[in-house]
DNA sequence: TTGAAAGCGCTAACAC
DNA sequence: GTGTTAGCGCTTTCAA
């Protein structure tokens, strides 16, 4: 490895010198700066990132805490995120969290000691408390925690109401509900919104709405004990695309037809809701902006801005597919 | 934040003993080192990270660098990699390189900047050498470049021929081919054993291969034009799973019956090969396996142990789904 | 405009 | 067993 001290001496300087060169910074000698840059391609010199953080105090890096990788919402987060952070000079520290606040915990922990100027993450597990604990940047992403912790999610109940609006509309008469997982704020807001629509209707009950987890096996085994007991359900709402893939599977082994005796409709619209067959109806949240904004946020909160607001709601939109479609 | 001297000073020691306690190395008395540990405790002292990383030359951090996070294959990929390298004490940075290799290069230089100890990534556009120019350790998953990098993939040959020969052995007269992106060369390698099975054949012809990017949508519109030209075709076998989604779609949207009149069949088992209607069967990579054992070979490296073999070559399985079943 | 030197927080000789 | 100290590679006062 090539050092700065290479440089200087190659170059006949000192190494403050270099070091001025290098970031651009105090008075240098217009020639000087021309031949110290000679060295530093020559040397093919690129300086020493570890040594830089220790004395800035800074990483150039940003931690990402998502439950699992694997579950097919996260990585259009994570490249969005990417796509922007890296255009202002960092790198992604990615981390599984498996929803488990211990593991969370522990990366926050590693992510500190390493001197990462902050971190996004998808949590429901910790509160406020713990996490300005951590006395460093972090902004949430997708589900909410509190009003003081900077968050940028969507309008999950308002999503609940529009799906189960559509159902509706498509003439349904008794709609269902497979919810995400107990304590996941953004699945209770979307059976929330579920309930608004038809939490007052005459054959409203609430043997209607089951647990499914946020996961598309799980949500078919319950989907057919519901359809099961339950043959009168003409329109089911996911409370995600996951779990309607699981819905549409159930139905299928049940020999019941999508759309005509069953319609569907999910949540995320995640890229293979038009490969299913029907394509799966959803509601759509615009996960680009959603992943770019947290990454604004989070910069302006490292280069010590002040942030417009602290939540940011996007707005979610109907995606009519071939799933729901009655009409 | 707290350091190493704060503890070493209200622990009425040297930095020297903090740091022994913190290491498990050296002599240490049994009472001071518990007075230590409990000042830690107290001040919830956690040491910094890059200071030890700037004396050790070492950061427990290791880059991956995969095309694209939001292609379904690579998420698993990235899992396996951090559930083994992550008991081993060390962390993912990820970048995304859209197959370019500016971006790779890039992030290589970066990574090597911050001392990661080594680095993962699927790559066909760096050669040998420039590998070998960052004087790192590196492992190349999925795709191999050169007998002497280090590398892990499956048998891309051997899936080729499983598949094709599972569309005769299903009667199919007429077998298409599907193929990834030409400079991919695990594209190249499918190809091959789709040739070596039906490349003698009679009713063989060029015509029956057409180039589909590995991306579903640009697969159903050349399977569209292919099917119309020739509606002889009576099996394609895809080269990922993407394009085979592709596929079923362009055959939904022409009314051709899969797998009646089409057979298909495509390469990956990703997750959602089964969440289709029909479920489409496929070549199984063990993706798990193939992530782990580059994490082990990695980690490996960075010990400075030696590699038993520098490739590893994974068998594949076939996957025989409804999408394929004529018998 | 440039250089000398202190120091970021840690580890590992080396001395006691 | 424990402490002193040099040094990892860099940036930034401070002085010249």
């Amino acid at each position: 490895m090539t050092t700065i001290r290479d440089v200087a001496k190659k170059a006949n300087v000192s190494v403050a010198t270099v070091s001025r060169v290098l970031n651009e910074n105090g008075y240098v000698n217009e020639d000087t700066r021309k031949r110290v840059q000679e060295v530093i391609q020559e040397l093919n010199y690129k300086p020493n990132a570890v040594a830089r953080s220790l004395f800035k105090k800074e990483s150039k890096t940003i931690g990402f805490i998502v439950p699992d990788i694997t579950n097919p919402f996260f990585p259009a987060l994570v490249r969005s995120v990417e796509d922007y952070i890296n255009q202002k000079g960092f790198t992604i520290i990615l981390s599984n969290s498996d929803e488990n606040p211990e593991k969370e915990k522990h990366y926050l922990d590693i992510m500190k000691q390493k001197y990462v100027d902050g971190v996004i993450m998808v949590t429901n597990t910790l509160d406020h408390e713990q996490i300005s604990t951590y006395s460093m940047p972090i902004v949430l992403l997708d589900r909410p925690i509190h009003a003081d912790v900077p968050s940028v999610f969507v309008d999950n109940r308002l999503g609940g109401r529009l799906a189960t609006e559509h159902l509706l509309k498509q003439g349904c008469q008794r709609i269902a509900h497979i919810k995400g997982p107990e304590k996941v704020i953004n699945a209770d807001d979307r059976y929330q919104g579920y309930l608004d629509v038809v939490g007052k209707l005459p054959w409203f009950s609430k043997q209607y709405i089951v647990s499914g987890n946020y996961d598309k096996n799980t949500a078919m085994e319950v989907t057919k004990k519901l359809l099961q007991n339950h043959p009168e359900i003409d329109g089911i709402f996911a409370g995600n695309d996951m779990m309607a893939l699981g819905v549409l599977k159930a139905a299928e082994q049940l020999g019941i037809k999508v759309p005509e005796q069953l319609a569907i409709i999910g949540f995320d619209d995640i890229d293979l809701t038009e490969m299913t067959s029907p394509e799966l109806s959803s509601v759509a949240q615009p996960v680009y902006e959603v992943g770019k904004k947290a990454a604004e946020m989070l910069i302006h909160l490292i280069e010590g801005k002040n942030l417009e607001k602290k939540q940011y709601i996007f707005d979610v939109e109907l995606m009519e597919r071939k799933s729901s479609k009655r009409l």
